[in-house]
DNA sequence: GTCTATAAGGGGATAGAC
DNA sequence: GTCTATCCCCTTATAGAC
């Protein structure tokens, strides 16, 4: 695989790679990607990109497993702290997912639609069904409302949040936002998000 | 194109191709979609599927235009009903749209995703902008919170709705819901969705 | 490590028989 | 309308020179 962390300053062929392989795969998912699209955006030859990941498949899978992980990785720390309040946790949540979404939009449905392709590609990685219903988060929610199943709030933060992202094309299609007016909004559910689930669990 | 409409009680030919080519673009997107997997599901030959659509991309614009208009389509009579609270709107929406999708639970996220890729597909469809700029929807919105934008509120009754079909494989592979359970789950949503949106909306 | 050339097969589309 | 056979380009992957 051709040595790994190189720590060197400047972009080694291996990264270049994966950063064009990171471009191509989310514009177009896996099955209507192209290595040879992948080989020219990396500026290399296609025959290098079998030799530093042997397959098409080998490759996605670790840009799979990296969008994956750069998903959801935020949320963990955060959920699974004990020393945050219900309301704290979801300001943080709130704020973490916004910036990083802003920075990656299509990100969401990537991720989400490739897994429903692949639905063990997640299993693999991490045990998430443990560290999910372990969490001071779920503790908290059952705290609160104990006549509402947590999953329903862990769906409701999770799709004010993310749902935007993925209906984005509409929302620019149907001129319910201009590129730069969805970045503004954005930044404005930052703060509304939180007071919203707030209201939400207070709901008779 | 073969006889439009014939109204029998037998399946032609050309729809038998149509409910091939659904089911197949559904579940694999345009991209990595083949003609020939089509024909097989369909039962018929490859070049008869050339006859009737003349190529792969006719055929999935007829299937996509289908696809968006059952996505959308509920939608419009409901939002521009003037006669209509906006409670008793959302409270329609939330009943006809979960009932929709616990049929079609993997339409969203095929026409977003496909939108994506595509962005003047919808354009052309329909002049969504007037309709919903112009609906009773909208200036009821307005009217309630002149402080926050209706696309914001537009974001989170379509998102409470659609959000957990489209993450449907991640609550399925992380243990939050079986696939049982996911059903209980939505239609607990259809009174809930609702009361949550309100409460939203009276939000400080 | 990186290239060129090529093998081996997949995929959309059509010709032409029935 | 429906089929079989086929064309031809595109795609993944590898062999082998440098």
């Amino acid at each position: 695989m051709a040595g790994k962390r190189e720590k060197k300053s400047y972009v080694t062929t291996e990264e270049k790679i994966k950063a064009a392989a990171r471009k191509v795969f989310m514009q177009k998912g896996y099955g209507a990607s192209r290595t040879r699209d992948i080989a020219e955006e990396a500026g290399i030859n296609l025959a290098l990109l079998n030799y530093y990941f042997r397959s098409k498949e080998k490759l996605f899978h670790e840009i799979m497993m990296e969008r994956v992980q750069h998903l959801f990785g935020a949320v963990a720390p955060i959920i699974n702290d004990p020393s945050l309040s219900l309301e704290s946790k979801m300001e943080k949540l709130a704020s973490a997912y916004i910036d990083m979404l802003l920075e990656n939009p299509d990100l969401p449905m990537f991720v989400l639609n490739e897994l429903r392709k692949q639905p063990d590609l997640f299993k693999s990685q991490m045990n998430i069904e443990q560290l999910l219903k372990n969490s001071s988060f779920i503790k908290q929610l059952r705290e609160k409302r104990s006549d509402v199943e947590p999953a329903q709030y862990l769906m409701n933060i999770m799709g004010l949040m993310l749902f935007p992202f993925l209906a984005k094309p509409v929302l620019l299609a149907t001129g319910l936002a201009g590129e730069k007016n969805f970045g503004t909004l954005m930044n404005q559910r930052r703060q509304l998000i939180p007071k919203w689930i707030k209201a939400i669990l207070q709901t008779k």
